[in-house]
DNA sequence: AAGATAATTAGAAAATTATCTAAATATCTA
DNA sequence: TAGATATTTAGATAATTTTCTAATTATCTT
């Protein structure tokens, strides 16, 4: 439940959802990534930043540039949290006393 | 992408994701939410509030009592934001200049 | 009608988050 | 090596969000 709780704090701020529209379609440099963007520079480093904690994103320095990727896996956990409130009603009937 | 927007922005507290995951389990009134939580009764209010403005639940007076329940219709919009990063590669060529 | 209970609204204070500028680090090129 | 480019870090300010107390509205009970 915890890493969830970063994922969600990740995905919270549109610009951050932005930039993961954006290496969905192919992966790219910080630069460019900014480039989609009226903020600056360090700001858009920030957000990546946050999606790099949250395992949504990785980076690999090539010389100067930085690039980066999605990392899909943690959509899969998202994906679950999400599925059991639309299919699955197996434990409706639990006391469900989850820690957070 | 404006509904998403208020979706995520709802999720993004940990307090109203537990709120969920209450009503996931059974309908409940807006004092027995509260229950669940340490904070004082507007604050629970509060975060219902924006949870009902996300379209994430519905109320229903009877008498002094005001239920809460999950819409479920909503996770549906979002379960589809979140498929298409894991499965579709379809749209991997467009140009994508999708507008805020 | 009067008092009790359930819930919300209003407004302020506290906490968190986003964004900026300036400076630092690392790499490339001439 | 010196200067240019790419990116990040540091620290401050602005904006947003959360939470509280006090007051309000609505309903119930006696």
């Amino acid at each position: 439940m915890k890493q969830l709780n970063v994922t969600f704090k990740a995905l919270m701020d549109p610009t951050r959802r932005k930039i993961i529209e954006l290496l969905k379609q192919k992966d790219m440099t910080a630069g460019e990534i900014a480039e989609h963007f009226q903020m600056k520079k360090p700001s858009i480093s920030h957000h990546l930043n946050i999606l790099k904690q949250a395992y949504m994103i990785q980076d690999e320095k090539k010389g100067q540039y930085v690039f980066y990727s999605l990392n899909t896996t943690v959509f899969q956990e998202l994906l679950y949290w999400i599925t059991h409130f639309t299919d699955d009603d197996s434990n409706k009937g639990d006391k469900g006393e989850e820690k957070e």
